[in-house]
DNA sequence: ATTTATTTTTAGACAAGACTAAAAATTTTA
DNA sequence: TAAAATTTTTAGTCTTGTCTAAAAATAAAT
């Protein structure tokens, strides 16, 4: 059983590692955790004499076998608790990180393994993000950013890359939602921002908008 | 805001007043909370600080108004949840304690507000204690002891007094569970023991189990 | 009313996690 | 390649919550 503390790292350097192949900076785990380079130090060896992360100094970090089983783990209640509380207890998309983030750490296999149950086996949470099966498997989806698909092209909303309260209130406000058919109708070259239809009306987006929504491709 | 230490010290204190109505001694504390008098004493005087509550050194302590407060709001968290496990996700009623006792430090006003409603606002939880309103009230049960009938009467087993897993689990092998019928057919004078019908078939119970079962009388 | 036993508090230490300030290593720039 | 800038680590301190050992206060027993 590992501390709060060291889940919440071990899920940062996760999140981290697809950005920082070679190993994870001290400074941008600093930086995703809100805390200084130095308590960073201090927590990646602890981490390390627990053979959770290989580290060597100046190096950066990266997950062990077990450091990455224990993140998958920890990702994978976050999850499922996202699903619960937008299903069964009416939360919004935007309002559910906040407690998932708590929820997350609950030591329980059965706890977890009857949730699931509870809960269809759902393969992703309200944001479009896969959730790992008991086994740590995530379903590997074809998507794209909606800025990447040109005039006249089309596909269907699936997931976010900002999972902020702010920017899913924006989608809330213009009613952009998870599973969405998205047909580009203009693409100014100048800007990037797009002209889309969506069921049947129309709307302007920026590139900041377009940059953050992921279209499935297949 | 209070740590997962302080609303644990908290709920102690809260179980403990009913016992050592004037003051909670720093050993009974110590005992209830698994841990030394002097860690204790360090932690009184932190609630002392706060303002959660009244000390005197030598005297035992006891809760404020707010500390009291934030003990009932946490036992309520815990029994929701409890009802939850059982209810929602198949738990047994001897199963649910050790997760309800993290899943009660969770910090969402409105998780418990929806919760509670999931749940279809339950006033008992699986071990038939009460669930306090969001006000913080009690509901008042007029019950009493199994031990404390005599021959020839009967009542609904309506709570148990222990809720451990050991006794829970001897209650379920003998068919024993909440909203039964029981009828003493026998009293024994001397050890106490008891001969009781439960919807038709008959079972011997020693003095142990019947000081446990609590029986509604109004 | 003393002595004895029990309870409670203090004193001092420790571990986890975090912080600031300064030193050391690395990377970038000139 | 040497100087400058950046990143990372070390050193020392702090808070929370715990512990042991010893002192002080209270309660019980002669
Ligand atoms: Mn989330
Ligand atoms: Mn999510
Ligand atoms: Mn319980
Ligand atoms: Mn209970």
């Amino acid at each position: 059983m590992f501390s709060l503390s060291e889940e919440n790292y071990l899920k940062a350097i996760f999140h981290l590692e697809r950005a920082y192949p070679t190993g994870v900076s001290t400074n941008a785990l600093a930086d995703e955790m809100s805390t200084k380079a130095s308590s960073v130090t201090d927590m990646i060896k602890r981490l390390s004499e627990k053979k959770l992360v290989a580290y060597k100094k100046y190096q950066g970090v990266k997950l062990s076998k077990s450091g990455r089983e224990t993140a998958v783990e920890v990702i994978r209640k976050h999850r499922l608790w996202e699903v619960f509380l937008v299903d069964k207890l009416g939360f919004a998309w935007d309002e559910v990180h906040e407690v998932a983030e708590q929820l997350e750490h609950i030591k329980s296999d059965k706890l977890i393994k009857e949730l699931d149950r509870f809960l269809d086996f759902p393969k992703r949470d309200p944001h479009g993000d896969p959730i790992p099966d008991s086994e740590g498997n995530f379903a590997i989806s074809n998507k794209v950013l909606l800025a990447e698909l040109n005039k006249g092209e089309s596909g269907i909303c699936i997931g976010v890359k900002d999972s902020s309260p702010e920017f899913l209130q924006y989608l809330d406000k213009n009613n952009i939602a998870l599973g969405q058919l998205i047909v580009i109708l203009e693409k100014e070259s100048f800007d990037q921002s797009m002209l889309i239809n969506l069921n049947g009306s129309e709307l302007k987006i920026s590139n900041v908008i377009s940059s953050n929504l992921y279209i499935k491709t297949s």
